[in-house]
DNA sequence: AGTGGGACCTGTCCGC
DNA sequence: TGCGGACAGGTCCCAC
Protein backbone atom coordinates (compact mmCIF):
# COMPACT_ATOMS: atom_id res chain seq x y z
CA UNK A 1 0.00 0.00 0.00
CA UNK A 2 2.76 2.46 0.01
CA UNK A 3 1.27 5.78 -1.24
CA UNK A 4 2.62 8.73 0.65
CA UNK A 5 1.53 8.05 4.16
CA UNK A 6 2.67 4.46 3.98
CA UNK A 7 6.48 5.79 2.87
CA UNK A 8 6.42 8.23 5.21
CA UNK A 9 5.64 5.51 7.90
CA UNK A 10 8.28 3.71 7.03
CA UNK A 11 11.03 6.80 6.35
CA UNK A 12 9.91 7.52 10.07
CA UNK A 13 10.20 3.73 11.23
CA UNK A 14 13.83 3.88 9.43
CA UNK A 15 15.25 6.93 10.44
CA UNK A 16 15.97 5.56 14.16
CA UNK A 17 18.10 2.74 13.02
CA UNK A 18 19.63 4.41 9.84
CA UNK A 19 20.77 8.15 10.45
CA UNK A 20 24.06 8.15 11.53
CA UNK A 21 24.52 4.77 10.82
CA UNK A 22 27.65 3.32 8.81
CA UNK A 23 27.13 0.84 6.19
CA UNK A 24 29.07 -2.07 7.16
CA UNK A 25 28.37 -3.32 4.05
CA UNK A 26 25.21 -3.70 1.78
CA UNK A 27 24.06 -7.13 0.42
CA UNK A 28 21.95 -7.57 -2.55
CA UNK A 29 20.60 -10.81 -3.65
CA UNK A 30 19.10 -10.05 -7.20
CA UNK A 31 21.11 -8.04 -10.24
CA UNK A 32 17.47 -5.92 -10.41
CA UNK A 33 14.41 -5.19 -8.68
CA UNK A 34 12.20 -2.99 -11.07
CA UNK A 35 15.44 -1.27 -12.86
CA UNK A 36 19.10 -2.95 -12.64
CA UNK A 37 20.64 -1.63 -9.73
CA UNK A 38 23.44 1.06 -10.82
CA UNK A 39 26.60 0.24 -11.74
CA UNK A 40 29.24 -0.65 -8.63
CA UNK A 41 26.17 0.02 -6.26
CA UNK A 42 27.09 -1.94 -3.24
CA UNK A 43 30.92 -0.57 -3.67
CA UNK A 44 29.41 2.92 -3.52
CA UNK A 45 27.75 2.26 -0.24
CA UNK A 46 30.15 0.27 1.77
CA UNK A 47 31.75 1.68 4.42
CA UNK A 48 29.43 4.92 4.12
CA UNK A 49 27.58 6.96 6.48
CA UNK A 50 23.76 7.57 6.09
CA UNK A 51 23.19 11.13 7.09
CA UNK A 52 19.62 12.11 6.75
CA UNK A 53 16.85 9.91 5.54
CA UNK A 54 13.64 11.72 4.35
CA UNK A 55 11.23 11.54 1.55
CA UNK A 56 9.66 13.25 -1.63
CA UNK A 57 5.97 11.81 -2.61
CA UNK A 58 6.47 8.23 -2.83
CA UNK A 59 10.45 7.86 -3.02
CA UNK A 60 12.78 7.58 0.43
CA UNK A 61 16.09 9.43 0.14
CA UNK A 62 18.86 8.18 2.18
CA UNK A 63 21.81 10.88 1.90
CA UNK A 64 24.99 9.69 2.01
CA UNK A 65 28.22 11.04 2.89
CA UNK A 66 29.81 10.56 -0.18
CA UNK A 67 27.49 13.16 -2.06
CA UNK A 68 25.18 10.75 -3.44
CA UNK A 69 21.61 9.95 -2.38
CA UNK A 70 20.32 6.46 -1.98
CA UNK A 71 16.75 6.69 -3.67
CA UNK A 72 14.34 3.95 -2.73
CA UNK A 73 11.02 3.36 -4.68
CA UNK A 74 8.62 0.71 -2.63
CA UNK A 75 6.83 0.22 -6.22
CA UNK A 76 3.16 -2.09 -5.05
CA UNK A 77 4.42 -4.66 -2.98
CA UNK A 78 8.18 -3.22 -1.42
CA UNK A 79 8.59 -2.92 2.40
CA UNK A 80 11.22 -2.96 5.12
CA UNK A 81 11.95 -5.03 8.28
CA UNK A 82 14.76 -3.98 10.87
CA UNK A 83 16.58 -6.62 12.49
CA UNK A 84 18.49 -5.24 15.34
CA UNK A 85 21.25 -6.61 17.31
CA UNK A 86 20.69 -7.51 20.85
CA UNK A 87 23.49 -8.73 23.60
CA UNK A 88 25.27 -9.29 20.42
CA UNK A 89 22.49 -11.55 18.70
CA UNK A 90 20.42 -10.02 16.23
CA UNK A 91 16.81 -10.00 17.78
CA UNK A 92 14.10 -10.60 15.40
CA UNK A 93 15.43 -13.34 13.36
CA UNK A 94 13.58 -16.08 14.93
CA UNK A 95 10.96 -14.70 12.70
CA UNK A 96 12.80 -16.63 9.60
CA UNK A 97 12.10 -19.66 11.70
CA UNK A 98 8.30 -18.40 11.71
CA UNK A 99 7.79 -18.75 7.82
CA UNK A 100 8.27 -15.47 7.29
CA UNK A 101 8.59 -14.18 3.28
CA UNK A 102 11.95 -14.66 3.17
CA UNK A 103 12.06 -15.77 -0.78
CA UNK A 104 11.67 -11.98 -1.86
CA UNK A 105 14.44 -10.72 0.53
CA UNK A 106 16.53 -8.67 -2.24
CA UNK A 107 18.51 -6.18 -0.30
CA UNK A 108 20.72 -6.35 2.98
CA UNK A 109 21.94 -3.20 4.51
CA UNK A 110 24.48 -4.46 7.56
CA UNK A 111 24.77 -1.28 9.92
CA UNK A 112 26.05 -0.10 12.61
CA UNK A 113 24.23 2.46 14.34
CA UNK A 114 24.62 5.64 15.05
CA UNK A 115 25.08 4.32 18.92
CA UNK A 116 27.31 1.71 17.81
CA UNK A 117 24.75 -1.36 17.57
CA UNK A 118 24.65 -3.81 14.57
CA UNK A 119 21.44 -3.97 12.57
CA UNK A 120 20.25 -5.01 9.81
CA UNK A 121 17.48 -3.13 7.09
CA UNK A 122 15.91 -5.41 5.17
CA UNK A 123 14.08 -4.83 1.82
CA UNK A 124 11.68 -7.26 0.67
CA UNK A 125 9.68 -6.93 -2.86
CA UNK A 126 7.33 -9.84 -3.82
CA UNK A 127 6.72 -8.14 -7.38
CA UNK A 128 9.12 -6.07 -7.81
CA UNK A 129 8.18 -3.08 -9.21
CA UNK A 130 10.21 -1.19 -6.25
CA UNK A 131 13.73 -0.49 -7.24
CA UNK A 132 17.02 1.40 -5.79
CA UNK A 133 19.51 4.12 -7.35
CA UNK A 134 22.34 6.29 -6.24
CA UNK A 135 22.09 9.77 -7.79
CA UNK A 136 24.34 12.24 -6.83
CA UNK A 137 22.88 14.90 -4.87
CA UNK A 138 24.03 18.01 -7.01
CA UNK A 139 22.05 16.44 -9.64
CA UNK A 140 18.81 15.35 -8.19
CA UNK A 141 16.37 17.95 -8.59
CA UNK A 142 17.29 17.73 -12.82
CA UNK A 143 16.74 13.61 -12.51
CA UNK A 144 14.08 12.32 -14.35
CA UNK A 145 12.45 11.05 -11.33
CA UNK A 146 12.36 14.40 -9.77
CA UNK A 147 12.53 16.96 -12.60
CA UNK A 148 8.87 17.06 -13.41
CA UNK A 149 7.28 15.96 -10.02
CA UNK A 150 4.47 17.98 -8.95
CA UNK A 151 3.48 19.37 -5.48
CA UNK A 152 3.90 17.66 -1.83
CA UNK A 153 0.44 17.90 -0.81
CA UNK A 154 1.50 18.42 2.92
CA UNK A 155 3.35 21.33 2.43
CA UNK A 156 1.77 24.37 2.91
CA UNK A 157 0.88 25.40 -0.81
CA UNK A 158 -1.41 23.05 -1.44
CA UNK A 159 -4.74 25.15 -1.43
CA UNK A 160 -7.78 25.98 -3.71
CA UNK A 161 -6.22 28.19 -5.45
CA UNK A 162 -3.24 26.34 -6.06
CA UNK A 163 -5.21 23.83 -7.58
CA UNK A 164 -7.46 25.88 -9.26
CA UNK A 165 -4.72 26.97 -11.47
CA UNK A 166 -3.28 23.54 -11.88
CA UNK A 167 -6.40 22.50 -12.70
CA UNK A 168 -7.97 25.10 -15.21
CA UNK A 169 -8.86 24.14 -18.33
CA UNK A 170 -8.24 20.51 -17.91
CA UNK A 171 -10.99 18.03 -19.53
CA UNK A 172 -9.02 14.67 -17.85
CA UNK A 173 -11.52 13.71 -14.92
CA UNK A 174 -10.38 15.08 -11.80
CA UNK A 175 -9.60 10.96 -10.53
CA UNK A 176 -6.90 10.58 -13.39
CA UNK A 177 -5.80 14.39 -12.54
CA UNK A 178 -4.69 13.78 -8.82
CA UNK A 179 -3.12 10.47 -9.78
CA UNK A 180 -0.86 12.38 -11.85
CA UNK A 181 1.84 12.81 -10.04
CA UNK A 182 3.26 15.87 -11.82
CA UNK A 183 0.17 17.87 -10.97
CA UNK A 184 0.03 16.43 -6.77
CA UNK A 185 2.74 13.85 -6.04
CA UNK A 186 2.42 11.17 -3.57
CA UNK A 187 -1.80 10.06 -4.10
CA UNK A 188 -2.53 6.92 -5.22
CA UNK A 189 -5.42 4.73 -5.85
CA UNK A 190 -6.77 4.07 -2.19
CA UNK A 191 -6.55 7.94 -1.32
CA UNK A 192 -7.70 9.73 -4.02
CA UNK A 193 -10.82 7.87 -3.60
CA UNK A 194 -11.06 8.86 -0.12
CA UNK A 195 -10.29 12.31 -0.90
CA UNK A 196 -12.70 12.61 -3.41
CA UNK A 197 -15.50 10.56 -0.88
CA UNK A 198 -14.30 12.98 1.91
CA UNK A 199 -14.87 15.96 -0.90
CA UNK A 200 -18.27 14.51 -1.95
CA UNK A 201 -17.01 15.26 -5.82
CA UNK A 202 -17.36 12.69 -8.03
CA UNK A 203 -14.69 11.24 -9.34
CA UNK A 204 -15.75 11.48 -13.28
CA UNK A 205 -16.06 15.20 -13.17
CA UNK A 206 -13.41 17.26 -15.04
CA UNK A 207 -10.79 18.76 -13.18
CA UNK A 208 -11.08 22.22 -14.82
CA UNK A 209 -14.68 22.26 -13.35
CA UNK A 210 -13.24 23.22 -10.07
CA UNK A 211 -12.57 26.55 -11.45
CA UNK A 212 -14.39 29.83 -12.42
CA UNK A 213 -14.12 31.32 -15.78
CA UNK A 214 -11.96 34.06 -14.29
CA UNK A 215 -9.69 31.03 -12.22
CA UNK A 216 -10.97 31.68 -9.37
CA UNK A 217 -10.93 28.32 -7.05
CA UNK A 218 -14.54 27.22 -6.42
CA UNK A 219 -15.86 26.42 -3.09
CA UNK A 220 -15.33 23.06 -4.62
CA UNK A 221 -11.89 23.47 -4.68
CA UNK A 222 -11.31 24.57 -1.16
CA UNK A 223 -12.90 21.22 0.04
CA UNK A 224 -11.21 19.02 -2.07
CA UNK A 225 -7.53 20.44 -0.97
CA UNK A 226 -9.08 20.41 2.39
CA UNK A 227 -9.95 16.20 1.94
CA UNK A 228 -6.32 15.50 0.53
CA UNK A 229 -4.78 17.32 3.49
CA UNK A 230 -6.70 15.75 6.03
CA UNK A 231 -6.69 12.49 4.67
CA UNK A 232 -3.13 12.03 4.15
CA UNK A 233 -2.45 13.93 7.76
CA UNK A 234 -4.75 11.55 9.53
CA UNK A 235 -3.22 8.09 7.69
CA UNK A 236 0.46 9.25 8.53
CA UNK A 237 -0.67 9.55 12.30
CA UNK A 238 -2.67 6.61 12.04
CA UNK A 239 0.84 4.93 10.60
CA UNK A 240 2.70 6.48 13.19
CA UNK A 241 0.75 4.41 16.11
CA UNK A 242 0.83 1.13 13.99
CA UNK A 243 4.38 1.88 13.63
CA UNK A 244 4.98 1.66 17.10
CA UNK A 245 2.87 -1.84 18.00
CA UNK A 246 5.00 -3.07 14.81
CA UNK A 247 8.62 -1.98 16.08
CA UNK A 248 7.75 -4.14 19.56
CA UNK A 249 6.23 -6.88 17.43
CA UNK A 250 8.44 -7.80 14.32
CA UNK A 251 9.78 -4.85 12.99
CA UNK A 252 8.23 -5.05 9.51
CA UNK A 253 7.89 -1.65 8.13
CA UNK A 254 5.30 -1.02 5.36
CA UNK A 255 1.86 -2.51 5.19
CA UNK A 256 -0.39 -1.22 7.81
CA UNK A 257 -3.88 -2.39 7.69
CA UNK A 258 -5.84 0.94 7.78
CA UNK A 259 -9.58 1.09 7.69
CA UNK A 260 -10.99 2.32 4.20
CA UNK A 261 -14.48 4.25 3.87
CA UNK A 262 -14.49 4.23 0.00
CA UNK A 263 -11.92 2.38 -1.32
CA UNK A 264 -12.57 -1.12 -1.38
CA UNK A 265 -16.18 -0.85 -0.11
CA UNK A 266 -18.11 -1.95 -2.80
CA UNK A 267 -21.70 -2.64 -1.99
CA UNK A 268 -21.58 -1.02 1.19
CA UNK A 269 -23.70 2.05 2.28
CA UNK A 270 -22.55 5.24 2.10
CA UNK A 271 -21.43 6.90 5.37
CA UNK A 272 -22.18 10.33 4.94
CA UNK A 273 -24.78 10.98 7.00
CA UNK A 274 -28.39 11.67 5.09
CA UNK A 275 -26.98 9.92 2.33
CA UNK A 276 -28.98 6.87 1.76
CA UNK A 277 -26.32 6.04 -1.52
CA UNK A 278 -24.13 2.69 -2.52
CA UNK A 279 -20.52 2.96 -2.49
CA UNK A 280 -20.08 1.33 -6.31
CA UNK A 281 -16.93 0.33 -8.27
CA UNK A 282 -16.32 1.61 -11.62
CA UNK A 283 -13.15 1.45 -13.74
CA UNK A 284 -10.96 4.45 -14.98
CA UNK A 285 -8.38 4.40 -17.23
CA UNK A 286 -7.92 0.78 -15.78
CA UNK A 287 -7.76 1.15 -11.93
CA UNK A 288 -10.73 0.89 -9.83
CA UNK A 289 -12.40 3.58 -8.27
CA UNK A 290 -14.92 3.78 -5.31
CA UNK A 291 -17.42 6.08 -5.05
CA UNK A 292 -21.06 6.83 -4.26
CA UNK A 293 -22.79 8.52 -7.11
CA UNK A 294 -25.78 9.72 -4.79
CA UNK A 295 -23.49 12.44 -2.77
CA UNK A 296 -20.42 12.46 -5.19
CA UNK A 297 -21.44 14.88 -7.58
C1' DA B 1 -4.16 17.10 -24.61
C1' DG B 2 -6.21 12.97 -23.18
C1' DT B 3 -7.25 7.95 -23.24
C1' DG B 4 -6.58 3.22 -23.56
C1' DG B 5 -3.74 -0.52 -23.63
C1' DG B 6 0.19 -3.14 -22.42
C1' DA B 7 4.42 -3.76 -19.99
C1' DC B 8 6.98 -4.88 -15.75
C1' DC B 9 6.25 -9.15 -11.62
C1' DT B 10 4.17 -12.40 -8.06
C1' DG B 11 0.59 -13.64 -4.99
C1' DT B 12 -4.15 -14.32 -3.74
C1' DC B 13 -8.78 -15.12 -4.24
C1' DC B 14 -12.90 -16.77 -6.55
C1' DG B 15 -15.67 -19.64 -9.52
C1' DC B 16 -15.99 -23.81 -11.92
C1' DT C 1 -7.89 -30.33 -5.18
C1' DG C 2 -6.70 -28.15 -9.37
C1' DC C 3 -6.89 -24.67 -12.81
C1' DG C 4 -7.80 -20.45 -15.18
C1' DG C 5 -8.88 -15.81 -14.82
C1' DA C 6 -9.30 -11.45 -12.51
C1' DC C 7 -7.21 -8.42 -9.68
C1' DA C 8 -3.78 -5.84 -6.58
C1' DG C 9 -1.46 0.01 -3.26
C1' DG C 10 2.95 2.25 -9.01
C1' DT C 11 4.81 3.97 -13.10
C1' DC C 12 6.40 4.19 -17.90
C1' DC C 13 5.76 3.97 -22.83
C1' DC C 14 3.37 3.83 -27.08
C1' DA C 15 -0.43 4.24 -30.36
C1' DC C 16 -4.50 6.51 -31.39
Amino acid sequence: MPELPEVETVRRGLAPVMEGARIVSLEQRRPNLRFPFPDRFSERLQGQRIEVLSRRAKYLLADIRSGDILVMHLGMSGSFRILEECDGKIAGDFYYARNKDTHHDHVFFHLETAGGALAQVIYNDPRRFGFMTLIERAGLSDHPFFARLGLEPLGNELDGAWLAHAFAGRKTPLKAALLDQKLIAGLGNIYVCEALWRAKLSPLRLAGTLVTKAGRPTAAAGRLTEAIREVLAQAVEAGGSTLRDYMKTDGTLGYFQHSFIAYDREGEPCRHPDCNGTIERITQSGRSTFYCRSCQR
